[in-house]
DNA sequence: CTCTAAGTGTTATATTATTACGTACGTAAT
DNA sequence: ATTACGTACGTAATAATATAACACTTAGAG
């Protein structure tokens, strides 16, 4: 019954748990696992899973966060707006994240795709690559 | 046949799991689950996730098979020779699954990658769609 | 034949994600 | 103000996906 967290014009605004799930990923910049936020944010007050669960599905949906799938763990959006499309390179040896920003490489995509005639609401680009750091060992 | 065939065996065959969990996936042709290959197969032998796991893992590197991340789901390649690059569309709306094949978008993506300058070894582009039944209704 | 790398079979366990159920709150229509 | 509705919450239980550990077998290279 210890209700009551203030939430404040519904629009806009988001809930507690959604909140300290965005911020720990913001504050981080990597891409962290569902039950990593969990045990981080134990002191907040999450408890179980699918509150995180729930807060991190909230947040893709926003846009404000992406799942990468291949490592089940979720990124803050580097980006203002990637409307649904989203590309990453991944480290093939210490699986280092990054969101790519290049404009060029993604309306390239866009344009080949208008090309082919895929008629596509979203895409998902992952590229792999070896990471600066990987490349030097 | 001739008596200089100096190259090994090994790298031609498959073994018994690997082949029956390859000709399962072969003969369906869609993205097909770990487990759900583990209770087809359980006829066959197969008695544990392990070697099912075992399996999908060497027709993975062996490039005759591909995971799809999104759906934890594995899929028969499609062509001749990936080499690890991949591309899908998935139906948003009933998780139907294809490898695309178009050569022009591949090598245009490959192109793009050149001309930004991306040290790639591999990507893998999932592209969501409606497809065909799913727009009708 | 012997050594070795790869594969096997099995049990147990880890990791990731969802179902089910009841409660609380904000908004808007009545 | 009361009702109805949609969204979020908290908790417990469980499902779905994947790997660790260990002892054993097989097949090919030398
Ligand atoms: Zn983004
Ligand atoms: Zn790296
Ligand atoms: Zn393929
Ligand atoms: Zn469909």
């Amino acid at each position: 019954m210890s209700s009551t967290h203030t939430y404040s014009k519904k629009s806009q605004s988001l809930t507690k748990n959604q909140r300290i799930v965005l911020d720990l990923l913001q504050n981080s910049g990597e891409p962290l696992k569902a039950y990593f936020i969990l045990d981080s944010l134990k002191k907040e007050g999450l408890n179980s899973p699918l509150q995180v669960y729930r807060a991190l599905d909230k947040l893709v949906e926003l846009g404000k966060i992406h799942k990468i799938e291949s490592i089940n763990s979720f990124i803050i959006c580097n980006n203002s707006n990637c409307a649904s499309n989203t590309a990453f390179t991944i480290c093939e040896r210490c699986g280092k994240v990054k969101e790519i920003k290049n404009k060029y490489l993604t309306d390239g995509v866009s344009d080949l795709v208008k090309d082919n005639q895929l008629e596509i609401t979203r895409y998902n680009l992952e590229f792999y690559v070896l990471c600066k750091s990987c490349k030097i060992n």
